[in-house]
RNA sequence: CGCGGGGUGGAGCAGUUGGUAGCUCGUCGGGCUCAUAACCCGAAGGUCGUAGGUUCAAGUCCUACCCCCGCUACCA
């Protein structure tokens, strides 16, 4: 990095249809931050991006459930999450958003451009229309019964219980989610950019990048190996960037088209007059920080984009994230299961660092990592208040009381070189850590600067000396007040208003990377008392976080009721009482179970989708409630002649349906 | 044979080009008492997913298999 003039960091542009999490904070905000804070206070020349998305389709059918205008949605959430951001500290240069005039413009020009350039391929298709709605379906929107004939609702990308694949004219008797209705076929005029033909330039860019972390290559190559498909870069929709074109009214951009523009936006807004040096100059280093569910966009498509403009540079890293899972399971926004950004604030009020810490220390870097709130009150309580709050009150207690808070003047030199040897190395530790996009490992190097003042101080016992020896302590306090301003400086990019606090106590401001030493605080300057920059999480608020989650995960997502029907649907249906005598794993299947039902009029074979929740063993012998007179179907080569009734919990949690004592096998239910 | 990531002491991770298996937290024992019962030292604890192979030598290379996670909704 360091060849490079210039950084242009950006970070993921977030949705604006819901609230930020901790998952966000630990995908893409807190490195991204963590890493701009690093470099300017090198000194760096550096830009810092992000803003919100919002486009695209969720947008709208949030408005509609919520009886809104899109606008209306995006203003609401773009000031909640701004304003948690900034409460937070993540320090953007600009934090914008697609629904601005200024991107409308450019992104359109960037769209014209390559309209110009012949690059987009015009292809009519024909798309499922809602008359009533007035609008084309994307395929999330259509419901339809599958071609496996065991699914009456799938939906148009995948069915959900024989997992397979979907367009939506797979399906048979297709709905819209929107009005219910069935959509009509319409033909529709779309631009793709046909990135089969450009994959090419593509591997070449992919393939000439060194340290690009593995799971992001690993991602790019499996898009690459099956090869690239042309992808549309509009679609028929009212809300997001029009397409500049005659004959495309009703049309805008995709929003992944117009999204990373944003990033070109935003930096045109921060600084009219220079943004172009940051985007079209070589001596500018492009860096993404991401999710991985954005990697293919960020390093294949957007990439793409910019190579056909021409007048761009590519992204130099993109240093994906994988997730943050929370208390062991997926961070859901539907299940309400998160810790929000916004209410963390409050329940948490000036506690922004411990937050930061405890995700730095868990950064999904190289996979899925998970945060828990024992493991945020332990880092906080042995970690940040042990070590290192313990230690800079260490400091400033006997600075009080040896010398009334006075830095007291050094005497012999000799120990505190060995001193700034340590303290030099973990410095250069930090830095290279963090150019390399290791930040856990560099927070790590934080703390053991903290570690390696408290055994110095151990190590001399400045307060057994003090009579006996005064020169000697003043060298011993002065090398430690040395080392705390030191770590003032270090954790700033991890710990932004930790090192507030501390150059406050220090009574010291402006200070810089290229400061670091021994001698930033001379002789006689005043600084004060104890100093208690963190505080011990007790458990009654550790409980009660929990206790709010899982209130909020029982409120899990029931199905609402389906449809009325007649008695004599009903009726159609034959279930019987039935006992598993047989029953094995399917070869290579993720949950099947083949078994042999006695059925008290025959033995049926039954495939049965549920070995996550029954081991052979359990679910022999069984007494169960079966579906005897279903269509006979052909599972992983196998035919299975019913079904098994079973709860589910919408979680995957099955639960067989028993008879509460014993009844014959063929007993009717009804 | 779908693709990608991962499987290392109780928990979370490091292990670069193959050469005595490390770190943080937790546990146990000791020391210290300036400090927010904090700090410092020491100890216990691992057949490095499984099975084979290459090699004088493998966590590290090769082969096969197993398990977890993502690619498949709202989501970084």
């Amino acid at each position: 990095m360091s060849k490079k003039k210039r950084h242009l960091v950006t970070a993921a542009l977030i949705y604006a249809n819901g609230p930020i999490h901790i998952g966000h904070l630990a995908g893409c905000y807190i490195p991204s931050d963590l890493y701009v804070r690093f470099l300017r206070l090198k000194g760096e020349d550096v830009k810092f991006i992000s803003g919100t998305d919002e486009h695209g389709v969720p947008i709208t059918i949030k408005a509609r459930d919520e009886n809104k205008s899109p606008q209306q949605v995006v203003d609401h959430y773009y000031k909640l999450i701004d304003n948690s951001f900034k409460e937070f500290g993540i320090s953007f240069d600009i934090f914008s958003r697609t629904s601005k005039n200024i991107h409308h413009k450019t992104s359109s020009e960037f769209f014209l451009n390559l309209h110009n350039k012949g690059v987009f391929h015009e292809i009519i298709s024909s798309q499922y229309y809602d008359e009533k709605e007035k609008q084309f379906l994307s395929d999330r929107y259509i419901t339809g019964e599958c071609p496996c004939g065991n699914n009456k609702n799938a939906y148009g990308d995948q069915c959900e219980v024989c997992g397979k694949t979907l367009s939506p004219m797979d399906l048979k008797n297709p709905k819209s989610s929107l009005s219910g209705n069935e959509p009509i076929l319409k033909e529709t005029k779309n631009w793709y950019l046909p990135m089969d033909k450009l994959q090419v330039n593509i591997e070449k860019y992919i393939n000439s990048k060194k340290g690009w972390k593995s799971n992001v290559l690993g991602q790019c190559k499996s898009w690459l190996n099956e090869g690239l498909k042309p992808r549309a870069m509009t679609r028929d929709l009212d809300w997001g960037v029009s397409v500049p074109l005659d004959g495309a009214e009703g049309k805008v951009l995709y929003v992944w088209f117009d999204a990373p523009i944003g990033y070109i936006t935003a930096t045109k807004e921060l600084d009219p007059d220079n943004w172009e040096k940051y985007w079209k100059e070589d001596s500018t280093s492009l860096i993404h920080f991401i999710g991985k569910d954005n990697i293919v966009f960020h390093t294949i498509i957007f990439p793409m984009m910019l190579m056909e403009h021409g007048d761009y540079i590519l992204p130099e890293n993109v240093p994906a994230n994988e997730f943050m899972n929370l208390e062991g399971e997926k961070i859901s926004t539907s299940r309400n299961w998160a810790v929000w950004l916004h209410e963390y604030l409050i329940d948490f009020p000036n506690m922004q660092d411990e937050l930061r810490y405890c995700l730095i220390t868990n950064l999904p870097e190289n996979k899925d990592s998970d945060f828990s709130w024992k493991d945020f009150q332990q880092k906080n309580n042995n970690e940040l208040v042990a070590i290192l709050g313990n230690y800079v009150n260490r400091v400033f207690v006997l600075c009080e009381k040896f010398f009334d808070k006075k830095v007291p003047q050094l005497h012999q030199k000799n120990e505190n070189e060995d001193l700034f040897i340590e303290l030099n190395k973990l410095k250069n530790r930090i830095e290279s850590s963090i150019l390399s996009f290791k930040f856990r490992e560099a927070m790590s190097y934080v703390i053991d600067i903290a570690r390696l003042g408290n055994k110095y101080l151990t190590d001399t016992e400045p307060w057994k000396l003090f009579n006996d020896n005064p020169e000697r302590v003043k060298d011993i306090i002065y090398n430690s007040i040395q080392i705390v301003a030191n770590i003032s400086i270090l954790c700033e990019p991890f710990l932004p208003f930790t090192s507030k606090k501390i150059k406050d106590h220090l009574n010291i401001k402006d200070i810089h990377w290229s400061d670091i030493g021994f001698d930033i605080l001379k002789p006689d300057h005043e600084i004060s008392g104890k100093a208690h920059i963190f505080s011990r999480i007790e458990d009654d608020k550790i409980e009660y976080q929990i206790k709010k989650l899982n209130l909020n995960n029982q409120k899990i997502n029931v199905m609402p009721q389906k449809n009325t029907i007649e008695f004599d649907d009903f009726s159609k249906v034959d279930i019987r009482i039935g006992t598993v005598i047989e029953a094995e794993n399917v070869p290579k299947s993720d949950k099947l179970l083949k078994l042999k039902i006695d059925t008290g009029i025959d033995v049926k074979t039954i495939l049965s989708g549920i070995s996550k929740s029954y081991s052979v063993e359990e679910i022999l012998n069984k007494k169960v409630m079966v579906l005897i007179n279903l269509k006979p179907r052909k599972m992983m080569g196998l035919e299975s002649q019913g079904m098994l009734l079973l709860a589910d919990d919408g979680k995957g949690n099955l639960r067989l349906m028993q008879p509460d004592s014993d009844i014959s096998n063929g007993a009717v239910v009804a």
